[in-house]
DNA sequence: TTTATTACCTTGACAGGCTAGGCATCGCAC
DNA sequence: GTGCGATGCCTAGCCTGTCAAGGTAATAAA
């Protein structure tokens, strides 16, 4: 393995977002820190793809921010997700399932 | 479920398209068939995007094309894996089954 | 004082997929 | 014969998401 992989999102970045603040509000950094712990190092958020899609998602209003503080007292802008959001998620994760379903079903050996 | 869904590849193409002519060789035309086939009609390989993958993989030496004749009998264009184009297959099958694992981990519930 | 960490943001480029067209041939139904 | 669907290939142009590479600023530790 190499020791850090799986950079390319592959347009699953606002579907993991949206999970990991299904857990509760969170600031974009934790945001990051999170999904690359969670997935055990194997999923990279990079900055560069984080803050503009946290943008996309809240002009479509599936999340709304506040700044306010972090954990470590420190200026931070919170997200939470909104209805909308949480019914996005809902689709966004069938539909994760079904193509990973299909495309493992070809991909990988039975 | 709606009718036809998952079009968006999310960069899976290639390596699909590698898998099915890992069976063997075929057409452009065949290959879309067969991966729509075999997904259950839940992939849509759009043309559009089929061919241009043929020529960038063509290009990057993972397969090899000549002009020949289908099932029917009509004129079509061949195309087979290369050495080179087995190993990206390898690869690319790998990087997908820890990336989609990683992302089924956080967004399925356990 | 310099470095690492936390925290946010932007610019520019690139790659992949899609839409929407085009072409030509064949077989079948009308 | 005439039209239509299926087979088969191809292209131009756009859109979107991601990335690399930069920047700012405050804090904490070395």
């Amino acid at each position: 393995m190499p020791p850090i992989a799986a950079k390319d999102l592959h347009g699953t970045l606002d579907a993991l977002v949206l999970k990991t603040l299904s857990w509760g509000p969170r600031h974009g950094y934790a945001i990051a820190r999170w999904l690359e712990d969670s997935s055990g190092e194997e999923l990279v958020i990079e900055e560069g793809s984080l803050y503009p899609a946290l943008y996309r998602m809240e002009r479509k209003g599936w999340i709304e921010a506040e700044w306010g503080e972090s954990e470590l007292g420190r200026k931070a802008k919170m997200y939470r997700l909104t209805a909308t959001g949480k019914r996005q998620l809902r689709a966004e994760t069938e539909e994760w399932a079904r193509f990973a379903g299909a495309v493992s079903r070809i991909l990988l050996p039975a």
